[in-house]
DNA sequence: GGATGGTTTCCCATTCATCGGGAAACAGTC
DNA sequence: GACTGTTTCCCGATGAATGGGAAACCATCC
């Protein structure tokens, strides 16, 4: 842009704008983005306006602006989160069927947990993860699964930092990590107990795509003494198979 | 911009970028995406070269790019689409589960039908919608219920244009189309044989939200001569109340 | 091997769209 | 009605974005 002293380009601007936006925050007005993202007021307003005509946003009866389902649908035509996401869905449903616990999906994206979907269990309580929402991957076994298969590059930046607990349990240990890896390596799952909250364990396992790359973590959230595991591992394994098959027919 | 014949926004290009992506055109050049979005091939990548420092788009192997996870992940924190989408979820899958066939959600975003969520029946056969796809208000039982509870404005618009015929029993005739919507909410649903496929009935009927505004169509597509059309209203009608409980709960 | 069609990268002078300060109109709210 | 926050408008200066062109880079095919 010309005269931005802020010295960005549009677009990271425009994802700035974007990451103003939340599950517990999905509706601001103009003002406010403008703040958050740290832009003059006039300038965020006519940005916003320019979004609106676009139908990236969209007004509420306040002249309170929100996410547009034009993005939504921008974003999801051939994005590879929707044919993973339509591709796993089905196998989602018979492990949530079979074990009525919270069932998710969650790939690696910038060095974390990026979760795809979710199937939440109507008995089993409290939602720690939202579709679209993240967490680290050494602070779930989603991610645990999902770094123990990704690039070197990754790993090495995860390690880099500080392993931040985001429960008791969490490991914060270097060592304990890299060992907790090569286990998932050798098992093929992963059994974490409390890494996220003190009552429930993940249990997690990798899922492949045609070529057998690890693309994705498919894991369901147990009480922490259900006794379930061995059963969700058995479950998980055979859903996971059953999405690297349909992945593997080209075009639904 | 700073010297753009064009004549269009820094948006209304990204827009028209992210359009050049579609189910079956999922990875391209960046080349190919500056023709198909008339851009000079320099200003193309350029752009493109941005979006991906972004995270909005990536790169595959071959240098080629496709829509990002980041992009996914904005366009849907706090999206009306994902919230509509996880309070129907469990009650598509219940007619889903009950009638064994293409169980779909749409709404209404410019003039057509966005289809939300679907639930492919593994018996029954073509999928004619997808996920992020859309069809014609006027051409399919979802877009008949969207119509017949639209705003004035947007009916205004459908009839301005002709009738475009999907398939050979599709309604053209804008007199037949006004008494078709008036038994639409007359009845409170939508028995359409053949208006888009020969072969198929769609059944439709409207979702709302907890203020008694009709927000989206829930569907389902039998095969012609089922004999499973008032079932399937009856499921469907269920699931829609069901859906307007849930969206009542303030959080999920 | 080398010729070919496409893609990507780099460079650079021009230009006009963007920026943002400010002030006034416009809500809502207490 | 006074107040606080939001939105709309205006406008001059600035420099970032533009896009033409040429060269480097790849595949692929003959």
């Amino acid at each position: 842009m010309a005269n931005s002293p802020s010295g960005d380009s549009a677009i990271e601007r425009l994802v700035r704008i974007l990451e103003t936006f939340s599950t517990d925050r999905t509706v601001q007005t103009a003002a406010e983005i403008g703040r958050r993202a740290g832009l003059p007021s006039s300038t965020a307003h006519r940005i916003v306006d320019d979004l609106v005509e676009a139908g990236l946003l969209e007004r509420d009866e306040h002249h309170r602006v929100r996410l547009g389902m034009r993005l939504w649908e921008l974003a999801l035509r051939g994005s590879r989160a929707l044919r993973l996401r339509q591709a796993a869905l089905p196998f989602m449903e018979r492990v949530q069927a079979r074990l009525r616990e919270h069932t998710q999906l969650a790939v690696l994206e910038q060095d974390e947990a990026l979760f795809l979907e979710r199937l939440s269990s109507p008995t089993s309580g409290a939602n720690i993860t939202r579709v679209a929402g993240r967490l680290p991957l050494h602070a779930s076994s989603s991610g645990l699964v999902l770094l123990a298969y990704a690039d070197a590059d990754v790993v090495e930046r995860v390690f880099a930092k500080p392993l931040q607990a985001v429960s008791p349990e969490t490991i914060t240990d270097a060592a304990v990590l890299r060992r907790a890896l090569a286990d998932v390596r050798r098992r093929g799952h992963v059994v974490a107990p409390g890494s996220i909250e003190r009552v429930s364990t993940g249990v997690a396992v990798p899922v492949r795509d045609e070529r057998g790359h690890v693309i994705a973590a498919l894991s369901v959230v147990l009480p922490r003494d259900s006794g379930a595991e061995a059963a969700a591992i058995e479950e998980l394994t055979a859903a996971s198979a059953g999405i690297t098959r349909t992945l593997g027919r080209r075009r639904e």
